[in-house]
DNA sequence: TCATTTCCCGTGATATCCCATTCCATCCCG
DNA sequence: CGGGATGGAATGGGATATCACGGGAAATGA
């Protein structure tokens, strides 16, 4: 838990419109929460488990960088995961009135165009066309409602 | 007692009216209990199990992550949850008259208008529409008194 | 020179803050 | 024991700040 809360924390979700240069706002509750935390900066790469673009703070992808490197060096998933995160991530810039530029090829990869929801995922995010995310809550839902997963039992004596 | 509490305790039922900018009285007794254990907030999502609103501590919200934290960054049951949690959790603020506003998303999903009845359920607490609630009391009651359901035992030494 | 990006300001909608009033349970005093 | 006093809590309404978002100007780069 610790080393939980030293990251950002990003909740709910929220859908802003792009505009025509290509602008779209970044949710001030996730620019608080980065703010907060004093995260270096934000990074962006293609999703590799959903039809979205993946969000998180530099510290975070270091987390993550920690995790491969407890593979050997030259061991398959490091590589693949290696070239696909930290081969595609670029660095997420936002102005003075929070809006940023989403690169193009993201955009289409997710299918985005017109708005963007912003979806809060905890220690990361994720960007999603509405509609396809809408699909996918749906689903999240009713997977857990139908038991099809089940929630890792909390630590011992979390009272 | 201390030694054994360490998080917010929320009990009793306290039902509010909501005004017309959508904000409510957030439960004198609810505001003392996150005091006094200097919480650093609270956060509501659509409960997975009834149709209410669920609240907690965010430090409760950690330990949930915490759970998360020991699947797979891309593990499907992992999404699943964080979808339906993070995707929907909103930090509640409440202003100096201890009054907040929930967000409409929330009020619709769980069929709330007019009041607001909070529930305490120890470590976190329950927002209702108050007819739905009285329901669901009595549908508790009898599940107990019938013998349907049954308290387990208390862990050894708690006295 | 033209296209693209970055910066800056304006605006409408929404949410937040602040002051006032009402409500209610308890306390105090006769 | 009764009735007013008291203080916390809930509620109402107006003022203010924030945020998303549009558009023009300046800067950048090919």
């Amino acid at each position: 838990m610790s080393q939980f809360v030293n990251t950002a924390l990003f909740l709910n979700t929220h859908t802003n419109r792009i505009d025509g240069k290509g602008r779209v706002s970044f949710p001030a509750p996730f620019r608080t929460a980065i703010d907060v935390r004093k995260s270096q900066g934000v990074v962006l790469f293609k999703s590799l488990s959903d039809p979205a673009i993946e969000g998180m703070t530099v510290e975070r992808l270091y987390q993550m960088a920690s995790a491969l490197e407890a593979l050997p060096p030259f061991a398959p998933e490091r590589a693949s995961f290696e070239i696909s995160i930290f081969g595609a991530a670029q660095a997420l810039v936002y102005d003075g009135e929070g809006r940023c530029s989403i690169p193009k090829s993201l955009l289409e990869q997710a299918g985005i165009a017109g708005e963007a929801a912003f979806l809060g995922r905890g220690a990361t995010f994720q960007i999603w066309e509405p509609g396809a995310l809408a699909r996918r809550v749906e689903a999240a839902a009713k997977a857990i409602t139908t038991g099809a997963v089940a929630f890792p039992t909390l630590p011992a004596g979390v009272l």
